[in-house]
DNA sequence: CACTTGACCTGTCCGC
DNA sequence: TGCGGACAGGTCAAGT
C-alpha cells in the first residue's frame, strides 16, 4: 500500500519529528526486518544522530551522523510511527489509528536519547530496515535500476513515452507498475491515473498512442500530487509518522469503488478485474479495451 | 530475452 | 460456529 505519496508523507513527518535526535537503543525480533549485525549496530547506529530524511521511489532514507543510512522499505503493511515522551493518557494522540506501542506487529524499535521512540510496525513482515554506508546507497541494486521520479523536472513527456515503450509487449498497467520505467507508482495510483487518462489497463503498450501516454503522465502526476496534499491513502494499514490516516481514498475515482458509479457516468458502475496479477478498477465506458 | 507467476507473511472475509 | 481458501499488493526469484 505505501506508494510514493504515503512514503513522502512519512518522510515529511519524520523530518519534523526526529531530525537531530540521537539513537540510544534498538530492539528487533524478526531477522528479516532488521538484518544487520550487532557489530554494525554498535559501531554505526548507537550514538549517531539523525541528520536528514530522504525518499527515493518508495524507499525512505534516514541519514545518520556516522555516515551510515537507514534504508527502509515499508512494502505493503509497514508503518513508521514516532511516539514522544509526553505522559498524558496512553501517550498517543486520540485520533491515532494505532494504539499503545509496541504491539504485536512491532518488528523494530529505535529509542532516542531523550526517551522518545520510533516504531517500525509491519503486520506481514515483508518490509525491512537495513543499515548501509551512505555513500553505498546509490549502488544498491534497486537504486541503480529504479526509474526517474515522476516530478523530476528533467523527465519530459517524450522521455516517459520512450521509457514506457521499453515494455511495449506487456499491458500498460504492468508497465506503469514497473519501477524501472518510472518510480513510485503502485496499484492505487496506477488505477487512478489510467482512469484519468481514459486508458484501459489491459491494453498493450504498443497499442497505446503517444498522445495517450503523454496524457497518462499528466494524470499520474495529478493523482500523486493530490494524494500528497491529502496525506496519502489509508485503506487498511497505512498511517503517517504520527499514526494518523491519510484521506486520498475519499477522493479516489475508481480504486476500491467497484459497484459504485463512475464520476463521469452516473449510470455506469465501476468494475473490478485482475490485471498484472492485481485487483484493478475500471469504468467500462471511459476505458475501452 | 521478454514477460508472467510464485514466494515472502499475516489477518480478514466469504462460502460451505 | 469452524474451516479452507481467496485476497490484500511491493519486489525479487524462478519459471515459461
Amino acid at each position: 500500500m505505501p506508494e510514493l505519496p504515503e512514503v513522502e508523507t512519512v518522510k515529511r513527518g519524520l523530518g519534523l519529528l526526529i531530525v537531530g535526535r540521537v539513537i540510544a537503543g534498538v530492539e528487533h525480533d524478526w531477522p528479516k526486518s532488521f538484518p544487520n549485525s550487532q557489530t554494525d549496530v554498535d559501531e554505526f547506529l548507537l550514538g549517531a544522530s539523525i541528520t536528514e530524511i530522504r525518499r527515493r521511489a518508495k524507499v525512505l532514507l534516514i541519514d545518520l551522523s556516522s555516515s551510515y543510512t537507514l534504508v527502509i522499505h515499508l512494502k505493503m503493511t509497514g508503518q513508521l510511527v514516532y511516539r514522544g515522551t509526553e505522559v498524558f493518557g496512553a501517550g498517543h494522540p486520540n485520533d491515532s489509528l494505532v494504539g499503545d506501542l509496541p504491539d504485536r506487529s512491532t518488528r523494530v524499535t529505535l529509542t532516542f536519547q531523550d526517551g522518545s521512540r520510533l516504531f517500525f510496525n509491519d503486520q506481514r513482515k515483508f518490509g525491512w530496515i537495513k543499515l548501509y554506508p551512505t555513500i553505498e546507497v546509490p549502488n544498491i541494486d534497486f537504486m541503480k535500476r529504479v526509474g526517474p521520479e515522476p516530478f523530476e523536472d528533467t523527465l519530459s513527456h517524450t522521455d516517459f513515452v520512450q521509457r514506457m515503450r521499453r515494455r511495449s509487449g506487456t499491458t500498460v498497467k504492468a508497465a506503469l507498475l514497473d519501477q524501472t520505467v518510472i518510480a513510485g507508482i503502485g496499484n492505487i495510483y496506477a488505477d487512478e491515473g489510467l482512469w484519468g487518462a481514459r486508458i484501459h489497463p489491459v491494453r498493450r503498450v504498443r497499442d497505446v498512442s503517444d498522445k495517450e501516454l503523454k496524457l497518462l503522465l499528466d494524470e499520474v502526476r495529478y493523482v500523486l500530487s493530490l494524494s500528497i496534499e491529502k496525506g496519502g491513502s489509508t485503506d487498511k494499514n497505512y498511517v503517517n509518522a504520527e499514526g494518523k490516516r491519510g484521506s486520498y481514498i475519499d477522493f479516489a475515482r475508481v480504486f476500491r469503488r467497484e459497484g459504485q458509479s463512475c464520476p463521469r457516468h452516473p449510470d455506469v458502475m465501476i468494475e473490478k478485474l485482475r490485471v498484472a496479477g492485481r485487483g484493478t478498477h475500471v469504468c467500462p465506458v471511459c476505458q475501452v479495451e
